[in-house]
DNA sequence: GCTGCTATGTGTAAAGTACACCTAGTGGCG
DNA sequence: CGCCACTAGGTGTACTTTACACATAGCAGC
């Protein structure tokens, strides 16, 4: 489905995804657990909650991963209908999650600490009082 | 610093950038809680202990960011030096802001979800036995 | 054979990004 | 003044990523 151009009325038309390095991330996530093939977690993503993905950027997304050794994949042909080609999660891709997730950690602490730290008190000053730590008031 | 190409010596290197849509968030709430200029933003990206960002990619950023209406501008020549382009954050920028925010936490949930409540039990079965919820079982 | 569903994949245009490079104002130094 | 360093904003370009449309193929029902 398209998830860009149109979306969330309010902001207006969203220029950008706000998803994919999102989309590997999660979906390294999802194979940490359990092997899955690309139908399989191209479903599971929409299942989630999250906003929806093309299923050909799911399959090129997995298969970019396995270029770089992040993932490893076999054809299974043990059941009946087209095979599927079974994803799992290699060393170095257990260990990529950690990374992302750490630095996805950060972005959340920054965005708290930014949003939550400084909501708009109602009896505070104007809008831009609080200067931001400025490295140099030179002038 | 380059963080994309090379990659994966172990989960070291990242061969994607796992930022990007989080630039523009991260952007956005900085200009939520003050007006700002490109390079103190620049600044203050680094000083947050995030991945760190081009520069060039941070004022098309916020040029974009203009474009599609979700930050305002001014040239402020007040003080002594190249004049800086003020932006603030508009009406649209934070709304859209609170929802890449909403998105951001739900896929926090679902890695939290994931990662968390099925790390590798020492105990328990093979690596492929907790089946994700399948959506069928035909066959 | 045809249609529908599962499952994987490609072609392509548009958008995003890193790196290298450029312009310009101010102040210090000689 | 010329030159350099620092601040501030910006562009050119090659490469990557992505959504959408479309293609392939196995199996099931008719």
């Amino acid at each position: 489905m398209a998830t860009r151009r149109s979306a969330q009325e309010g902001g207006g038309e969203t220029p950008f995804r706000m998803h994919g390095d999102l989309l590997t991330t999660t979906l390294l996530a999802f194979l940490r657990n359990w092997n899955a093939y690309g139908y399989q977690l191209a479903q599971q993503l929409a299942e989630a909650g999250l906003p929806a993905f093309d299923s050909g950027t799911v399959y090129r997304t997995l298969r970019q991963l396995e270029r770089t050794g992040l993932v490893s994949s076999f054809w299974d042909t043990s059941e009946s209908g087209p095979a599927r080609r079974m994803y799992s999660l290699t060393k170095a891709g257990d260990l990529f999650l950690s990374s992302c997730i750490d630095v996805l950690g950060r972005y959340q602490a920054v965005l708290q600490k930014t949003i939550e730290g400084l909501s708009p008190e109602p009896g505070g000053d104007d809008d831009d009082q609080p200067q931001p730590p400025r490295h140099r008031a030179r002038g």
